[in-house]
DNA sequence: TACGCCACACACAAAAATGTAAGTAATGGC
DNA sequence: GCCATTACTTACATTTTTGTGTGTGGCGTA
């Protein structure tokens, strides 16, 4: 998710989209396997790195740092670093994020209904 | 998208997550380069595979393929097929499908808003 | 007979996402 | 001095997603 080859056709095609609609857009921004979720789970208060760490199921230090890294770059996320040792880090939803909140839950809405119908399927 | 490596931690983490919540749930069914494009292109009236390969700039036979596949297997497509030479196959939104249409369109405003906020940036 | 049409299928290759394992710095408590 | 804590970093390996190129069937038209 940090580097891309920017000349493949896959990054070529991820442009395109991205310019056409902000949907792609946003997708691109939200997608993959962590990041609506810790958006998710920050989105009453504020957490740090190991508090995130405890309620994502799974997740290593590697991928924590690399999505809170990304959303902070793509303004989804503020990052507060407290000087004192162990470091304490805070990170909390940015007010474009926070304007995201209805759309999770109306999607998590959606998907509970849709995975009771599918579920025959 | 096909064929999972069921063992893998990358599977038994997306399945941990699709259990956590109907968010994660709804991402695995829509995420990727091309599906909500699809759904979204589809929003107002069924389209044959040509036609969708037209409209959805540098998409692949192969690729359209297996979207179309996965999002009929996930019961947000209905496939025709007309017995017809050369042949004729419409695809068109299911009624689940169609609820997301509120979703996808709150998603593209965000995503519009989001980027001129991150202009600078 | 040759060709184009359409909706694919197939084998293969490249790129991207995700995971594994180990290590770091600074400090406080023992 | 030794260990625990926290928020990372780095090199590497695996898995998943996406793309490339070619082929197929059956019918209509030239």
């Amino acid at each position: 998710m940090a580097k891309r080859k920017m000349t493949s056709t896959n990054s070529i095609n991820r442009e395109k989209l991205n310019d056409l609609c902000g949907m792609e857009y946003a997708i691109d921004l939200l997608g993959g396997r962590w990041k609506l979720l810790i958006l998710y789970k920050l989105e009453n208060r504020a957490l740090r790195f190991i508090e995130l760490k405890k309620i994502l199921p799974g997740i290593t230090d590697r991928m924590l740092t690399l999505q809170l890294r990304e959303l902070e770059k793509d303004g989804l996320l503020h990052r507060t670093v407290y000087p004192e040792v162990p470091p304490r880090v805070e990170y909390r939803l940015t007010d474009s994020a926070e304007k995201l909140i209805p759309v999770w839950k109306a999607l998590e809405r959606w998907g509970d209904a849709h995975r009771e119908v599918q579920l025959p399927g």
